[in-house]
DNA sequence: CCCATATGGTCAATATATGTCCACCCAAGA
DNA sequence: TCTTGGGTGGACATATATTGACCATATGGG
């Protein structure tokens, strides 16, 4: 027998719209609270008067409450919206395209959130949530974690939360620096995921693209030697996907590089590899740390990345990645993804 | 499925009427079809033209069929029918006996989860699980909330869960200690309460029964009178419902007031009032605390009981009741008290 | 040929939703 | 202290839907 949400589709597909509308107003509304009328109205894309009348009705059902520095979600608000999610995927469909996305990719799994990332940055908060409450589920005993840069990644650190029973967790970067900007380095956020969920971590202070001398002298040295031995031993790597020009930039790749890459089309990155749409490695810097094929042998792979600016990486490296990876993206990215 | 409907009774209160009235339509279009507007309105109890818009939509969907000699459902109409009829019964069921019994014993709402406490353990942490959430939608701003002792409060405690912001609340017991069994005692859960809620309670050591020197002496004490206040000052109550006699058996009533109850037929137990199946008191003991006439003057008070042993007793207490009371029961329990 | 019963169109009345504007409150910053 | 920007909430005209009422018309059977 099919589900009460298949059948109201058929026999209410009018009241499922109203709901959806509903669902975005509070998840939004939890994302920004306090949050105004306008700015609200703005961000979803209805007019300020709309918005209103559901709000009116959201505050009478004491969902949200609403006091004079602007909106916030009650309790029950919260409750409500959490188990909403679920539903809200059924009814728009997403569980399916979760389905068809993991097998089109050919991995393991694929969660997909409402949305697009290029558009709305609360929604890469949304990845970042998703992306935690994966882990927490995926912890159990001792676990190392490798963990990447990005911004996509610091936003998983946020949503990280400290958790009574937690298990017995390592996070250790998969990699050295890359570029200036220090929030985004896997050693800051390797930190940050640590402090947050009370565990312990470990640094690796090294430049992210080295040359070969540097390279073999620097795998000698014992504290870096101890770290990328617990790097290897990992049995969670998390990732993000980074588009190809965008991430030569920040590595500041030389000119001639840089022209090799667009040469060769190159338009996904990756744990230091450069993908073409074929998924093809067609560049790769010398890094310390976590290597593509090391991956193989990893319990949990979880990638990250969302927008329709990272759809065509994804697909490149996807082509690569290894069958049990978890790909945690946006409704977007996940549409391209699909054709 | 049934938190599918929960959820939309929150967020969508109309939708179970809206899908009962198209429900209602495609059932009668299957008995009578081929079938014109004007005999279809006149059975279903609609105008024409409001049913004209319901067909419309129908027609849309293409679950009927209209054409020159009436209406018809569809394959597709048929076969959503069949599906819908099982969830109708389901659903609408349950939300009309609450309704009935809401409007049987005269108070303003009645919530049933499904089974037979009597029978199955696992049906008390539902009554628990639904009184947790309905509280849940309570709390608002400050409250303070005088709680019970027994087995099911005991329950309900267990189910409340630690939320990120929840409002100002202070939990305080609405009498003081029965029995043996510590766990089940007011105090106790009241701290549980406050404990899984992350808030504050108040505790009242002196013992539920007490004779009349005693009384005059305790409540003098400030410790005591101090919480006895608050106790007045709550805003929500939530009280267990109990068997007359194991209620006596448990405060080890003496033998001669045993009889009493037995003679004068008592069946059930609330705040120290035992009541006879009219709903009359037909005893009393003195308790510190929270009082029947205290009711009265508070502005949610929450009832919690299941079972088919405890439905005399509920029914015995609920004439009784101020008329804002909630009740949260169980389909055994409520079944019987529809008779 | 007419009647009963069917759908579909139309249009005014009415209810509801929406756009627009404004008053006011409060907190941060000049 | 004043201003400003962000917030809520009230008011009201106007658009848009819903509903009620009535009629045109098709069709098949007596």
């Amino acid at each position: 027998m099919s589900s009460f949400i298949e059948v109201s589709k058929k026999v209410l597909p009018d009241l499922l719209e109203v709901m959806q509308k509903r669902y975005d107003i509070l998840r939004q509304v939890s994302q920004m609270e306090p949050v105004g009328r306008r700015s609200l109205a703005g961000i979803l894309g209805m007019t300020e008067r709309v918005l209103r009348g559901e709000v009116d009705f959201l505050k009478n059902q004491s969902l949200i409450n609403v006091d004079n520095n602007g909106m916030s979600l009650t309790e029950s608000g919260r409750q409500v919206l959490s188990e909403m999610t679920g539903m809200m995927k059924e009814i728009k469909g997403i569980d399916i395209k979760e389905r068809l996305l993991a097998e089109k990719l050919g991995i393991q799994k694929a969660i997909i959130v409402p949305g697009n990332t290029d558009e709305q940055e609360s929604v890469k908060n949304d990845l970042g949530k998703e992306t935690a409450s994966l882990m927490l589920s995926l912890f159990n005993g001792k676990n190392t974690i490798a963990v990447t840069g990005g911004s996509t990644m610091a936003k998983v650190a946020e949503a990280m939360i400290p958790h009574h029973l937690l298990s017995d967790l390592l996070f250790v970067p998969a990699r050295g620096g890359v570029g200036a900007d220090l929030n985004n380095q896997a050693n800051t956020i390797c930190a940050k995921m640590a402090e947050r969920t009370n565990s312990a971590y470990r640094t690796l202070y090294v430049p992210d693209v080295v040359g070969n001398d540097m390279y073999q002298s620097m795998i000698k040295e014992p504290s870096i030697k101890e770290v990328l031995q617990q790097i290897k031993s990992a049995n969670i790597v998390l990732h993000g996907i980074g588009d190809a020009i965008t991430m030569a930039k920040r590595r500041e790749t030389n000119e001639s590089d840089l022209q090799k890459l667009k040469g060769a089309c190159a338009v996904g990155e990756a744990f230091g590899y450069y993908f073409n749409e074929a998924g093809e490695v067609i560049h790769r810097v010398q890094t310390i740390g976590l290597q593509l094929d090391d991956l193989e042998g990893i319990q949990h792979v979880v990638a990250v990345a969302g927008g329709i600016s990272k759809a065509k990486a994804i697909a490149a490296y996807m082509k690569r990645a290894p069958k049990n990876t978890v790909l945690i993206t946006d409704e977007a990215a996940a549409l391209k993804l699909l054709k």
